[in-house]
DNA sequence: GCCGAACGGTGATCGCGTTCACCGCGATCG
DNA sequence: CGATCGCGGTGAACGCGATCACCGTTCGGC
């Protein structure tokens, strides 16, 4: 299948294939090398390019592929049976969405593009046939739809306990982490998404976002002009998100022995 | 190495097994059977006893396995930095735990038993080692965490737009619905959880809990005494709750083609 | 250029749910 | 048996964040 002539590199199949990607590691096919990358590769289709408010799927869509975010952000959202709508997620480069169809075989959210925004399409089907013949792969997506989870709880944690305040600073923080994981700046970035999407995403009126942004913005904390933000405090934001500083990780045991 | 007398059945491991146990369609065997069933039930540790207050594993404890309940209610709670913790899920019969913790491969919650509580361990190792032989396994553990994940997809919902009735009701018409599912009775239960617990859950305080469980009942919708809840209009539950009623189904398509 | 819509900022007011306080009940234990 | 503790119920007051109202700015369209 390959037409590459011998000992050429065909750099335009390469920029579209995992292993030229730069998202490799983040991405399903990490700790994948070798024929097993290729397989992977035979399956993956690249570059499917989205405008701002171009939908990707809706709830009730019949589930087929599983994306890749490659560049830009796709926001999903919960549609309510009363009308309003919340937002679940921002999913920026290198994350996974659709994850939540393969439960029923239907998608559960909207998925549309905040910007200019490219992605992979992974038919799950296919990437099942796959996975079947390469465990590591099988680890890997059950890896990512696990951490998937556990950023739900967080977001849970966050909905459930916190300040609006502090909804809002961990929301930076965390964004501003993810940019860096995807190789962006995560000091000085501009916000894909408007303050009414970061309210319902926070569970928040849009006013009490624009109100915290601008009093985290007079302490100091960050600057904020329209949608560029640059974090100038990062340990105080973090601080304010309630995250743990240089805690330990503090290793208790392992989970109940089975006899 | 299977003993069994020929034409003869062992009663006491066929009750202990995945084969015999009336959970089977909800549980990681639904639609395995025969040798593969065989295998998994190789796998499965059953029946590991817990008292009401007992651990089964700590955030930060080291991940081997998958735990399923066969019977009562494992709490699950996600600790904060500042010490106060925040109760993720109660487990009900049938239902898995731990699955958040195979991406860092050690647990995020505290998982406690709220009650005398029956559950079966599943190493996660030998599960994967099965997994990749049996396809229709590893298509059922990843349907499994996925609906685990449209579930907190709705508690998100729950807790950023809706009102604390709307919260409650929804939260005993989901307690109604899983506990029909495992095999009891959705009109008439007890309550495995504290008012503290339920109010942790859905993001109050317990005096409103306690106050709103008043007024629910009041109006006739439910009756409660103490832990024991009987549901007297469900419709008007379900209604409060924003459950959709009659809805059509309503497809509206497929996700995005790819060329 | 003009127009209009989308977006963002800000003040004034309101109300839901929290907070604080104290109540009674039932179980456990010396 | 009285003492203690956990659990659940309830009243009163407060405050965070929602709601309502209106503003200016930016941007894309003709």
């Amino acid at each position: 299948m390959t037409d590459d002539k011998e000992g050429v590199v065909d750099l335009g199949r390469l920029r579209r294939s995992c292993s030229g990607c730069s998202l490799r590691s983040l991405c399903l096919p990490a700790g994948i090398s070798g024929d097993d990358l290729e397989r992977l590769d035979a399956v993956v289709r690249t570059r499917l390019p989205l405008d701002s408010g171009d939908g990707l799927f809706r709830a009730g869509d019949e589930f087929g592929n599983l994306f890749v975010v490659r560049a830009g952000c796709i926001r999903t959202t919960h549609p309510s049976s009363d009308g309003d709508e919340q937002v679940i997620g921002f999913h920026l480069p290198g994350e996974l969405l659709g994850l939540d169809a393969i439960s029923e075989g239907r998608h559960h959210c909207d998925a549309v593009a905040l910007e200019r925004t490219s992605v992979c399409a992974v038919p799950f089907d296919q990437l099942e046939e796959v996975a079947s013949h390469v465990p590591g792969l099988q680890h890997q997506v059950l890896r990512i739809i696990s951490r998937e989870l556990v950023q739900e709880h967080q977001h849970l944690v966050a909905l459930g306990r916190r300040t609006a305040r502090e909804r809002l600073a961990l929301f930076l923080h965390s964004l501003s982490e993810r940019l860096r994981a995807g190789g962006y700046s995560g000091e000085d970035f501009r916000l894909p998404m408007s303050r009414d999407d970061i309210a319902s995403y926070l569970g928040l009126a849009l006013e009490t976002v624009s109100r915290l942004l601008g009093r985290l913005s007079d302490e100091g904390v960050i600057a904020v002009e329209r949608r560029r933000v640059r974090v100038l405090d990062a340990a105080v934001l973090a601080a304010i998100a309630g995250e743990p500083g240089a805690e330990s990780p503090d290793s208790r045991g392992s989970d109940r022995q089975v006899r």
